[in-house]
Order: C-alpha cells, then sequence, then structure tokens
DNA sequence: GGAGTACATAGACACTCGTCGATATGAGGA
DNA sequence: TCCTCATATCGACGAGTGTCTATGTACTCC
C-alpha cells in the first residue's frame, strides 16, 4: 500500500505534480515544489550531489566529500541530512563509513516539472 | 558580439552548463546554478510563473496577477522582479500596463542541468 | 495642468538559513 | 574495557529573505 503524503520526501510528493507552464499550480502543490527547490538550491549542496553523481556507481562516502570542501564536518554533514530528507540523496552505513548515493529519479522528475517535457 | 558573463542573467549563464550528474560542478558555476534555483525556490514564485505560462501567449498583465494572491501589491511586484532579473520572465510594458512572459528556453535549459538529459 | 490608475522602490521587521565550535553516538581495534 | 576514528546533533550567531506600509514614478484622461 501506498505511503501517505505526509510520510513522502518532498522528492516523491512531487513526481506527480504536471509541469509548471502546463496548468496553474496550486497552493500547497507549490509550497512542496518550493522545498524541494531549496534543498536543491545551494551551492555548497550542489556541488556535493554532483560530486556524489560523478563517483563510481554514484555513490560517495562522507569521508571523500569532506575532503573537497574547506568547510567544517558538521557543516558538510548537516548540507547531506537536507539532501537525504528531501529524497535527493540515499543513505547507506557500512562499518564506520557512510554512503550517500544520487536518486536520479527524483532529478528527473524535477527536471521534467520543470521543463514540462515528462508527464 | 557575446556579452560578457557579468551581464548575463542567471538563466543565460547557466544555459551552457553540462548537467548535475555528469561532473563536478565547479565552484563559481554551482554558486550560479545556485543564484537561478534559489529565484525559483518559493512557493508565490513558482504559482506567479506558473499562471503567467498558462495564460493565452504565455504572458500576463500584473494586474491579473495581483488579484490571484492574497499578498500586498509591492509584494508580487518584487517577486515578479527577482524573476526577471533572473532571466525567468521577460518584462513590457505596454501604456499602462506591464505584461511579463515566461522564458521557456531558460526553463528547459535549467531543466536539463538537472535531470541530466539536454547538452 | 490636475486627478486617477498601474506599477515600482524604499525602509523596517520578523523569520529562516548557513556556518561554526562543542559535544554526542557508534563502530572497530588494542 | 578503553581509545580512536567517522559521522551526527546541539546551540549560537550573523547574513539573507519575504512581507508589510509608505512613498515615488509614469502613463492616461478630463
Amino acid at each position: 500500500m501506498s505511503k501517505s503524503l505526509l510520510e513522502l520526501t518532498p522528492a516523491e510528493a512531487v513526481a506527480c505534480c504536471s509541469p509548471l507552464t502546463r496548468e496553474p499550480l496550486g497552493t500547497d502543490q507549490a509550497e512542496r515544489v518550493a522545498v524541494l527547490l531549496k534543498a536543491l538550491a545551494d551551492p555548497v549542496r550542489l556541488r556535493l550531489l554532483s560530486l556524489v553523481a560523478s563517483h563510481a556507481d554514484g555513490e560517495a562516502c562522507v569521508c571523500d566529500l569532506n575532503d573537497a570542501f574547506s568547510l567544517s564536518q558538521p557543516t558538510i554533514s548537516h548540507h547531506l541530512k537536507v539532501l537525504h530528507e528531501n529524497g535527493l540523496l540515499d543513505r547507506s552505513k557500512r562499518g564506520v563509513w557512510v554512503y550517500y548515493k544520487v536518486r536520479r529519479e527524483a532529478l528527473t522528475d524535477l527536471a521534467s516539472l520543470i521543463g514540462g517535457a515528462g508527464a
């Protein structure tokens, strides 16, 4: 059975919306899309996402990501949490290390919502 | 001759970037994309864009847009300015009225950057 | 020219967000 | 068990943002 709207990540909740340019967005739909876009609208998070996606298997260890920025470890951890909570990154722990993986479906869904190409 | 990077709207400056998931985003590229996404990452602006796009000719008068929100006129004006300055809306004045039009190219460029489909 | 209408700008205020240092949690090894 | 390393959480602070009221600008019509 499907999860209720409240349990979905923003990325999942937005997946079904019709494109921006097709019909006027409802107030609550706009709110959900905005939350997802805000999660993406930060230079550090964009670079994180891009870095993870560029790794082999579209997956990267936090330890590698920390070194790529001149920011504190808690700050990177915070950004990864935002990306994960919004359904843009999957998280898996293996021993001491944590790996994040890009949810490409979330990105393509968002892209078709903006571009108006897909469903 | 082409405009320098500094004269371009964020939407134009971002048009040439390769997709997020293809290769790690540079620091300055990430900054530009983030600026554009921030412009889009607001529920009011999303609804404005969507409303304008849904009008005939993808164009709408400010007077019509004001009525669609329970927000003050200066607030709507402010949001329209943000969308315009970031290259998401074109602006044209006709007599007393001002019309805004969606720059679909900007949206499709941004979509392909996120989704990784296009160039 | 004066009044009225459509839209933009200015300044203020509350709230959110990105960042940090300090600290907690949790797993692996001596 | 104790120590160390990897990551997350907490609390605080400064910068940015959305909203408002008040005011300015530009066009139209009488």
